[in-house]
DNA sequence: CGCAGATTTGAATGCAATCAACACTGGTGG
DNA sequence: CCACCAGTGTTGATTGCATTCAAATCTGCG
């Protein structure tokens, strides 16, 4: 039978590369307990050496670091089929936290299950590194965005790509997007103050590119949002490397 | 013989983890030729999709993306031994630009020798993903003081990043780091005007933690520059992953 | 020498932070 | 049941860090 935690992984796996069935059942086989998380809570500690990876199954969750004055810099939100301390697989310690911004559940994956896998299918090792390295892409283009965009560009953009990786794993449609995030979070994220992702978010609803209500975000003008975060999500996109190149032959 | 080539290489590997010397032989030998590459030139170009990865011989580079409105935002800079285009090899495209500070040579990786190599040695691959691990753990690193440090801690926080990665491969020391970067350069980087750079350079000169001339900065008080920069190296050591756990035993 | 790029400094402007207060919500306990 | 409270969202007023504009050196180099 196929677990929640199953679906959720496929599902995002298949956002990143082609996987052999067997593969996939392999990776499967080794999905261990769920567990629960309350919201506030860690599920990685920043500092730690685990030995196993974290999957999130359902709800939210951020990685994040905080500052020794006090502030906080959210550095990504994962969503259910993420692997949020996947690097931690192949660096062994992690250098931030990662909490849960909702109840979560999440599912663990042993390290040395894990390592077997990939030194039995370096295909899967590969995919698995894609997806750290998308999830790297993701990091640099919040970093142009708090370097050199301003708060409605920053604002947007987050939005978009938000709704871009809800849609990705079937967690957004008809314009729809659950984002039960609140303001604090955002304002971490984007590294403005939350009175002025308030601001912000209110000039964009006045602009009616969004709407905004109960933790849902409704795309009224897909397009003019895209332009206002200078949007552009290649750097989302599926690729399957030697595939794409050996296709265009 | 060893070519300088190697020697960078080597000399890079050794600060991410261990690899035995048949991997390390394997590895030198798929190195292609080097090439010049003249400053202001691309050595990568934003949204290519290469066949080959890139090693920086000699020379300062930056990864870097432009933006619709002329903006720029640099997301690392990339000293000898770095491999700033190895994401592609396992995503085969690039979202961003690699680009020459200094005039630089360069020397190539073909995509396929490289695959050949990391299916033979699962432990090689290990290694090169933790490279780009580490990479984005400086790339999130940057953003959380683009988004929560002030100009003088994010300023102080780079150069000592610089000065560590710099000793790391034999590049810096007696307190001395080269650092061949413009202002213009380093407010990209930092998501700052030039003209903020200057004067923030200025209050740490006049602070006399550092000293700055000729592109060379002199740490003048290491310990309280890492402390006004927040700098905790911790996201830049080496961890040999389950070495480490196997030690403990 | 002349020129382009880089650094430096001053003055004015502006975006976003901070401070402050209030409204609204859901949950808790008296 | 209602009072209370903490967390969240909203708005106005003030402050300040960093930007922008402007202009003056300084440097290396053809």
């Amino acid at each position: 039978v196929l677990l929640k935690a199953d679906h959720v992984l496929i599902a995002k796996l298949k956002t990143i590369g082609q996987l052999a069935a067997e593969e996939i059942r392999a990776l499967l086989a080794i999905i261990g307990k769920t567990r629960q998380v309350s919201r506030h809570q860690d599920i990685v500690k920043d500092g730690s050496s685990p030995d196993s990876v974290t999957l999130i199954v359902s709800g939210f969750a951020c990685r994040y670091k905080l500052l020794p004055d006090g502030g906080r810099q959210i550095h990504s939100f994962h969503i259910p089929g993420d692997l949020p301390d996947l690097p931690s697989f192949a660096t062994g310690f992690t250098d931030h936290a990662i909490g849960a911004l909702t109840p979560c559940e999440v599912a663990v994956i042993a390290h040395d299950e894990l390592r077997k896998l990939t030194e039995a299918f370096p295909n899967l090792a590969l995919v698995l590194w894609r997806d750290t390295l998308i999830d790297s892409a993701i990091t640099r283009e919040w970093l142009t965005g708090v370097g050199r965009r301003d708060a409605r560009a920053r604002t947007a953009h987050l939005l978009c790509e938000q709704y871009y990786r809800m849609r990705a794993i079937g967690m957004a449609d008809d314009n729809v997007l659950p984002f039960p995030v609140t303001q604090v979070e955002i304002a971490d994220a984007l590294g403005l103050s939350t009175v002025h992702v308030n601001r912000t978010m209110k000039t964009l609803a006045r602009e009616k590119l969004i709407n905004y209500h109960n933790h849902s975000i409704t795309m009224l003008q897909w397009e003019k949002l895209q332009t206002a975060g200078q949007f552009d999500p290649c750097y989302l996109l599926r690729s399957d490397g030697n595939l794409r190149r050996a296709d265009r032959k």
